[in-house]
DNA sequence: ATAGGTGTATAAAACGTTTTATATGCCGAT
DNA sequence: ATCGGCATATAAAACGTTTTATACACCTAT
């Protein structure tokens, strides 16, 4: 770990000026091919490497693009277990980055200090889930750098440029598909975090519960607290009252939680009240019974979200929204047969 | 997007000296409070950012990881289909990283031109799984930047900064497990990429088949073939002479792709052959019948990889070399009772 | 002899910061 | 009155490059 050759030090063994050595370096100006040669020479011999930063103090693009994730950083824990969701996401941005000719760079929460020092020089971001108020995205918009979500960023509905379904339309999805299964009484379990998952998801539910008269009712857990707030959610809705027929209940976590806690009290699941959990992740494939679970289809979400992020950077002009349409994987925490 | 506004722009627009400004925004130097106040205040007003190239010319490291991974590089693509490791492995480093507040950047072959900007200014590098004489690993080694390789470095065994499983332990477990299967004849089906995965299998596999006087018969595809370049390996196993009774396939793809053609010619798995791949993944799961594979552990590969870098970086003395013990995920394509 | 080229090389400015050294004014103590 | 010290502010150097403008020598054509 010498300390570092600079240009300076080439040009004096070379017995010529730095401009000569960036010169013959970079293949410009106008030097004779035997001093080229030689200067050349020298640089190997000193095992000279220019600083990237040094050069970089000249402009141009650095061709790396930011990944945030909100609910992450929100979180504490960079590595929740049982959810695979963000890894997979990560390695999916990864993947179409890198098929285009871009690096990817992975940052905490820009907002807190110290700021990653290169945080503000990226040439665009991707923000997974951003909350109302985000103040990522206030910092982002001030800087004037171009970002795409993954999902509806709260606090501006006029924000066009976020990828993903619509948190409403899911929703409603298993709302329906509960009720052809019989469901009359559906609850709806949610996180804590003010994202539009959690905000729009409830916002339809209470919209579509009223639609039926059914009556609403919502629980919130942390989620940080995992399946422990899962197990808490449980008691929750069993001391308030009637044990609801189905629970739409959005964190991964939470879901393999409550059917923990409502086996553990006998009750038997789907007989008794079936359960849908809005990710899908190891937890639910692992579970037993297998819970019923959205299909997120973080590479899909990968892909939209880099293509229209480059498309945008690229050219300046606002992309259109395409909404995904999400999938729901049937398990056994539903019932099999339509009764509705 | 407005053109930049430089420390140059606040000090003109305060009526202070740069350094003022400076100080003010670093909280450093003598000002008093009042003149701070204004600076601040202007700054804020001007939407002035710091150049974090410029700031990091004065040096301080960047607090970034680069990981490479090279099959990938090797192969054109960077989302072969039905592969999940290298997702897998993404996401987790990236996790790893974010935990111990560094930031995870992806990068392509750093070898070919044009090259990242900044890919020579990063903190550390992990490399996955390494060339026989790989330029990336000389060039970081001369750039004198610590990195950490997935999987030993072919030419360099004295090299010990590498984590991940010994593949040559890898391979006779495969061996022991067929041979206790009832195999006799096993065959190798390896990639083409001159990795230590590849390389050290072929060489235990043949150490392996001459202890037991069993005939070494390795077949090799290149791995960009996919599932394609399986069913020519069983072409060519099949016009080579006698099937063998049991194939261990390094390649995941490959493995789909022989146990395919296995069946349309009508040889059953794992009657007439036992088949066992080298990496488990998507292709291997869904596979009918489901593909006994080793699981290559991304999570942990990962957490070893991040620590050993970062001990490394940290202390500059290079860490030990701990060897990871892999598993074999016991499928279909295997025998079920021991006949040996 | 001189003007204009041509081929080769360099000095100096620029990039946007941070850091170090220096300047200025004011006060209280000699 | 003058000196030392303190509070405040700035000039200038430094970081390691690239780029622009300029210098110099030599040659050729007038």
């Amino acid at each position: 770990m010498q300390s570092k050759t600079t240009i300076r030090d080439v040009a004096k063994a070379a017995g010529v000026s730095i401009t000569a050595v960036s010169h013959a370096l970079n293949g410009k100006g106008t030097l004779s091919a035997a001093t080229r040669q030689r200067i050349m020479e020298t640089a190997d011999r000193l095992g000279y490497q220019p600083d990237p930063l040094a050069r970089g103090l000249r402009s141009s693009p650095l061709g790396v693009v930011g990944l945030m994730l909100r609910p992450l950083d929100a979180l504490g824990t960079y590595r929740p277990t049982g959810v695979d969701y963000f890894t997979r996401l990560i390695g999916a941005v990864a993947v179409e980055c890198l098929e285009r000719n871009l690096s990817l760079m992975l940052l905490r929460d820009l907002s807190k200090l110290p700021r990653q020092p290169l945080a503000l020089a990226l040439d665009g971001y991707i923000i997974a889930d951003p909350l109302d108020g985000d103040p990522v995205v206030d910092l982002l918009q001030q800087a004037s750098l171009p970002f795409v979500t993954i999902g509806r960023v709260p606090d501006r509905p006029a924000f066009n440029d976020w990828v993903g379904s619509r948190d409403e339309d899911e929703t409603e999805m298993v709302l329906r598909l509960l009720r052809s299964k019989g469901a009359a009484r559906i609850a709806l379990v949610t996180g804590c975090d003010r994202n539009a998952w959690n905000l729009d998801s409830m916002a339809a539910y209470r919209r579509w519960a009223e639609g039926y008269g059914m009556p609403a009712r919502v629980v919130s857990r942390p989620e940080a607290d995992g399946t422990e707030g899962g197990r808490d959610a449980v008691a929750e809705l069993l001391q308030d009252g009637e044990l609801p027929d189905a629970i739409y209940c959005l964190t991964g976590r939470h879901a393999r939680g409550m059917l923990d806690e409502l086996t553990a009290r006998g009750i038997r699941v789907p007989q008794d009240v079936q359960l849908v959990a809005g990710a899908d992740s190891e937890q639910s494939r692992s579970a037993v019974p297998a819970i019923t679970a959205i299909d997120l289809d973080p590479e899909l979400i990968a892909a939209q979200a880099v293509e229209q992020l480059t498309a945008q950077v690229m050219s300046g002009k606002p992309a259109e929204h395409q909404p995904l349409s999400t999938r729901l994987i049937l398990r056994e925490t539903t019932l099999g047969g339509n009764r509705g």
